[in-house]
DNA sequence: CGCTCTCCTCTAGTCGCTAGAGGATATGGG
DNA sequence: CCCATATCCTCTAGCGACTAGAGGAGAGCG
């Protein structure tokens, strides 16, 4: 039931902040929208929900481009689902390779922390395997 | 043995692009170094363990500034360990907090690209699922 | 000598914002 | 009706960690 609103009570009601929704003004992710008299936005529930779809998709790691693709989509519902579908499996690959790619470095930085001796610089484990690829665990760069 | 080598040379060991490393230099994590005659970039062994350290810590994902402290550290190596051990322990501590909320991200993907119905945008699941955050199997954002 | 390759400096662009200056407008109380 | 404060406006510049490209100088080889 409530009337447009101003970017300050977006801002709140979709969790970006105020200069960010400008931004996204700017490079067009949300269409050039009404101004009061006194030239202030106005918020209504559509622009809002787009808001609110920008941020959950920024959430789960989506970039801009993709995003942009995806409001496209979403603004012609006719459109086979395939594109969507592929956006977002991309995206579930792209974390895949980060999450093995992390768990790596987990296992490396765990082994140096363990192994640091907490005496002085030069026999710290911590330093040695960072000057020192070769110590490495296991070489996450041949895993890729 | 191998004496000073050019920047191109120093980039093919390191595994650093040569942009890079001349970044390195212009925001002094390498010390400004020597030139030959023709004002060329000269390496040598020292500068290049450097670089690799640099990598290195730069792959366990570390930060420059991150990377600037711990070098601070081997230059002077008879300070105490803890300030790297410390360095590095925050660093895991992120790369959890990073992994974590990595899988749940994955989980909701997966669900999204499940339900999808390969069918036209209106009846899209991963659509929707975006549109509407209440939709979300878990709320990774409540999780932190 | 000419050819090519590598190197040099410099500027500008990337992504996704964030910060701040300097000014206009809106709102509520006295 | 006036003033204080809050919110808004535009604009420019900055962040991190590079990357790309222009335009030119030097190095090495046949």
């Amino acid at each position: 039931m409530s009337g447009p609103v101003a970017i300050g009570q977006a801002a709140k009601e979709t969790g970006i902040k105020v200069p960010t929704i400008r931004f996204y003004e700017e490079i067009k992710l949300i269409q050039p929208l009404v101004r009061t008299d006194g030239n202030r936005r106005q918020y209504e529930q559509a622009d809002l929900r787009r808001l609110s779809f920008i941020r959950h998709a920024r959430e789960l790691g989506f970039d801009l481009d993709a995003i942009r693709n995806l409001l496209t989509l979403q603004d012609d519902p006719n459109q086979p689902c395939t594109v969507a579908d592929g956006i977002a499996k991309a995206r579930l690959a792209d974390i895949e390779r980060r999450i093995h790619s992390l768990t790596a470095l987990k296992k490396e930085l765990k082994v140096m922390i363990e192994g640091c001796s907490r005496g002085s610089v030069s026999d710290c484990r911590v330093i040695e395997t960072l000057a020192d690829h070769s110590l490495c665990v296991d070489d996450h760069n041949h895993g890729s």
